[in-house]
DNA sequence: CACTCTATCTGCACATGATGCGAACACGCA
DNA sequence: TGCGTGTTCGCATCATGTGCAGATAGAGTG
């Protein structure tokens, strides 16, 4: 997404006006890769706005994904998550702790597929599920923390 | 998933019951390629056999679910869905009617991905997203129906 | 066939994520 | 400063799932 600045301008041109609640969320938004959820978000904006409403987070969050400035996804763990990186990527799923990161998948668009016979694609997402360095070295590990990556590449197709 | 026949012996072996609401299940469920939602397989249960329990549908999923005769998805549309189809594959989902349809896609294993360090991977899944046939036909189709599939195949990669 | 043990079923309460609605509020322009 | 309309907020509500406890009924045994 655009940076809070160039959002709060796009927002006065359309006719959207610019509150505090937004700016703050634009703020907490702008190159977070923690792939936050709609909770997470209301909590950390609550610390600098006491009284900021939850509803108030979910709406912005939709405004702005309805915007394409975030995109949104559900991984299965219950809530939707948000990424502000709107350029074409995929994910990585901790299984234990639901740590998000971004991956690149080379040739993703080349793939050969059987079975999209009627269908018309628009948008293709890949996300590996596995268990994360910090998750392997602390089995029993669940809060997630921010980027921290190290060693032994895997990879592999289970289903 | 296997047969409801070798279900109801794999059952009886374990020590589990093979109850009528269970046999109900196996038989709708077997060779089902529609992805049912635990509440559309309540409803179909419902009518051969009234006064079964959701909570029954629900933990008998679940129940095949952990012995591996099913798979469980959640493509962001509010409920998981099940699949009796063990093997390896991929999937396709209208973003109109929520229809899910089985993809194979070759050479998914052999994805070249970057970000993936620390990580270990036990599971991929690639998800398409675009519209049905029947949806591109009628825009505002709603009614998930049986299998049918026809022309323009088209693939792409926007997020 | 009756008996018994125990897994299962069922109904209801409860948890969580998310949305609808209406009144009070405040941004942004004149 | 004043006004109009978009926003915020709080609460009710919906939907998917899960926890719990008593009633029920497989399935092996005598």
């Amino acid at each position: 997404m655009r940076s809070p600045a160039e959002l709060s301008s796009a927002f006065r041109e359309s006719g959207l006006k610019v509150t505090p609640q937004r700016q703050l969320l634009f703020r907490l938004l702008h190159d977070n890769a923690t792939h936050p959820t709609a909770d997470a978000l209301y909590a950390s904006a609550s610390q600098q706005m006491p009284g900021i409403s939850l509803r108030t987070v979910y709406q912005t969050l939709t405004d702005l994904t309805s915007m394409g400035e975030l995109q949104s996804f559900d991984f299965g763990n219950g809530a939707t998550r948000f990424d502000p990186n709107v350029g074409s990527h995929h994910h990585v799923v901790c299984r234990s702790c639901h740590e998000v990161a971004d991956v690149y998948v080379d040739a993703a668009a080349d793939l050969d597929v059987a079975g999209l016979e009627g269908f018309t694609i628009d948008r293709s997402d890949i996300v590996f599920h596995g268990v994360c360095a910090r998750c392997s070295a602390t089995p029993h590990a669940t809060t997630p923390q921010p980027t921290s990556q190290t060693n032994s590449p895997t990879t592999g197709d289970m289903p």
